[in-house]
Formats: structure tokens, C-alpha cells, sequence
DNA sequence: CTGTTGACAGTAC
DNA sequence: CGTACTGCCAACA
């Protein structure tokens, strides 16, 4: 870890260090992993995340309280699936309070 | 709410 | 190997 094999994985430990029942929008998580302007890159990283990995890449979301993925896809109903099944809750405009749920 | 700008690793060419 | 373009975004106007 002095040398990660790549900003992936550096990214990728910044998202398992969220706890259950909170998510992190990406700005966070990318200064988390020592990128202050990165955000975009978190996005990238999340997207070339493999399949079977356990990293909890639903409990990320955008700096105003959205999923970031395209409503439809099936990433998308299994990331709300997902924050639903630990206590995540929308509010009435279907925006998740940061003010309560970020750490 | 919409639009534009900033910043930078991948990827394509 | 260099150049251009893109992208699960953020901050600002």
C-alpha cells in the first residue's frame, strides 16, 4: 500500500472504509484517497470495479444525494436495493439526506 | 432548476 | 511515443 498497483485500488479501500448504513459521495471518497479534485476518477474506478468484489460500491453517491448511475440500469435498482436493505431511506423527492447518512 | 468550468487517469487514434 | 477526447463528478455563476 506505500505503492498501490493503481488509483483503483487506492480508491477501492476508501470505499470499504464506509460503514453499513452510511454512503459517501465521491468527492469524499476521493479525497480519501489522497485525490482532493478526483471525483471523476472514483467514478471511473467504481465502473472498472470487478464483479465479485466486496467492495461496497453502492454505498456511493453524488454530492446531491443522487445515484450517479443511470436511473434504469440494473446496477442502479441493485445500489437502491442494496442502501434500502441497510436503512438508507429517500426522502419524498427520492434524495438521500447527506446530513444523516454521510459520515 | 440549468449551464459552464476545472481537473486528470484511461482510452482511442 | 504523442495528441485528443472522454467520463457512475464538484463547484460556481
Amino acid at each position: 500500500m506505500t505503492d498501490p498497483a493503481s488509483l483503483n485500488e487506492r480508491i477501492w479501500l476508501a470505499v470499504a472504509a464506509i460503514p453499513a448504513g452510511r454512503v459517501s459521495t465521491y468527492g469524499a471518497v476521493a479525497n480519501a484517497a489522497g485525490l482532493p479534485r478526483g471525483a471523476r476518477r472514483v467514478g471511473r474506478a467504481l465502473g472498472a470495479l470487478p464483479p465479485d468484489s466486496q467492495i461496497p460500491w453502492y454505498r456511493v453517491i453524488n454530492a446531491q444525494g443522487r445515484i450517479a448511475i443511470p436511473q434504469g440500469s440494473k446496477a442502479a435498482r441493485e445500489q437502491w436495493d442494496r442502501l434500502l436493505g441497510e436503512g438508507v431511506i429517500p426522502d419524498a423527492n427520492g434524495r438521500i439526506d447527506l446530513r444523516r447518512y454521510g459520515v
